[in-house]
DNA sequence: AAACTTGGTATTGTATACAAAAAAGTTGAC
DNA sequence: GTCAACTTTTTTGTATACAATACCAAGTTT
């Protein structure tokens, strides 16, 4: 099927933002982007509209559109909010993952310990987005699947940073299975609380980093 | 400051298509709705990338956007998510609430007390809307309280059916006493169990709506 | 009669032209 | 040298033109 061209540039530009490629405020200059894509301007603002309502770009009237990084607040309640999100997968899945679900669940924590002991971060993160997919996925709300894949893959740039910290993966390993466990034993608040606390240690850790970085600027 | 003329014509038509004035699967025509809103299909054309982004509508390639209203199961799913956004909200709103907003959660409620005595629906409607707007704002998380606004409003139409049941408000105001009184008590576990059953019983009596609708139909 | 062309029409997707507004640059007064 | 008014240049927003594709209906073939 013909992917929409329109679509393809907004995933591209957002991908670019996602990534850090933009930095925050830059403006999105339409002629330059409509060269770089080869393509004319109508294509690149249908584009801007869709970054709009995603709130990856702010457009000002007559100005133009410009890249809108989080903030330092607006990121720490992301984070909240992706806590509450997953706790909330973990509440429903607990109740309603299939014994196939849960091998899969432990299979994929299997690679990540294999990624631990290789000391392969890259490695580990993919088998924990892995992980976290599949309890979305066994939220057996294909809505509530959806805005956890969409908050899961905005703060992805950030989540990854924490994950180099010292003795990190090894503690998120263990957060892992007491989550599992949770699961396994259909016990709904354990696995919302397991789930939250993971979450929110994340959000933390990139706070604690934040601060860091903060200081050692000036 | 002047609004970009795409996003109030996308606000229009979200409006159109939010109080069930498009059919499911309607197609969208470019040429018409530019001739209604006296513009060309430029601005048409924008407005449809933000309402594909926002859900409200489905873009098919080199055929047309066509409205895609929920069907039952993405209404059950879409009313379970808010009733859990709910719940975290009150979760966090009993940490954070100031006894100022607790002051207004209380007014807003005499007033739903109000609005029931006179069986005044279209009021009762309104400040309960208020209510539960009041106790997102107060989860004391910006982002969580956008995300919950924009539900809460994408589930208006449905929301407003049922509250014409028999007895429906009286019980709605009784649950919304509970939920006042866990968060004046700072009972985190508490508020968030009373919001969630006070929304889930909101999707339930809908389900019920449909069915009914459904076998009558039949 | 069903399925398969074929010509015509309508509709989408994209480029481009043009108008309106903002930004940048220039001149000139003090 | 600074600031203000004016001019030029960019840039956004919208309309329109045009190409490519999908749709439809009549006619043709099997």
């Amino acid at each position: 099927m013909d992917v929409r061209r329109a679509n393809k540039i907004a995933e591209d530009l957002e991908q670019f933002i996602l990534t850090g490629e933009y930095a925050d405020g830059e403006r999105l200059d339409e002629v330059k982007l409509a060269e770089q894509f080869g393509v004319s301007r109508t294509p690149i603002r249908e584009a801007f509209q869709q970054l709009t309502v995603s709130g990856l770009v702010e457009q000002l009237p007559r100005r133009g559109v410009f890249v809108r990084q989080p903030g330092p607040v607006e990121l720490l309640e992301m984070f909240e909010y992706m806590a509450e999100i997953e706790a909330v997968c973990g509440r429903l899945a607990a109740k309603r993952i299939s014994d196939e679900a849960l091998g899969l669940l432990e299979e994929a924590n299997a690679k990540c310990e294999e990624a631990v002991q290789k000391g392969d971060a890259d490695e580990y993160y993919r088998k924990n987005e892995q992980f976290h997919h599949l309890i979305y996925k066994q939220s057996g709300n294909g809505f509530l699947e959806q805005e956890a894949f969409r908050l899961h893959r905005r703060l992805k740039p950030f989540r990854r940073i924490q994950l180099h910290l010292r003795g990190r993966m090894k503690q998120s390993l263990a957060e892992h299975k007491a989550i599992v466990e949770a699961l396994n034993d259909s016990k709904p608040e354990e696995a919302a609380n397991a789930l939250r606390d993971h979450v929110a240690v994340q959000g933390e850790k990139f706070h604690h980093l934040m601060i860091k970085m903060k200081s050692a600027a000036e």
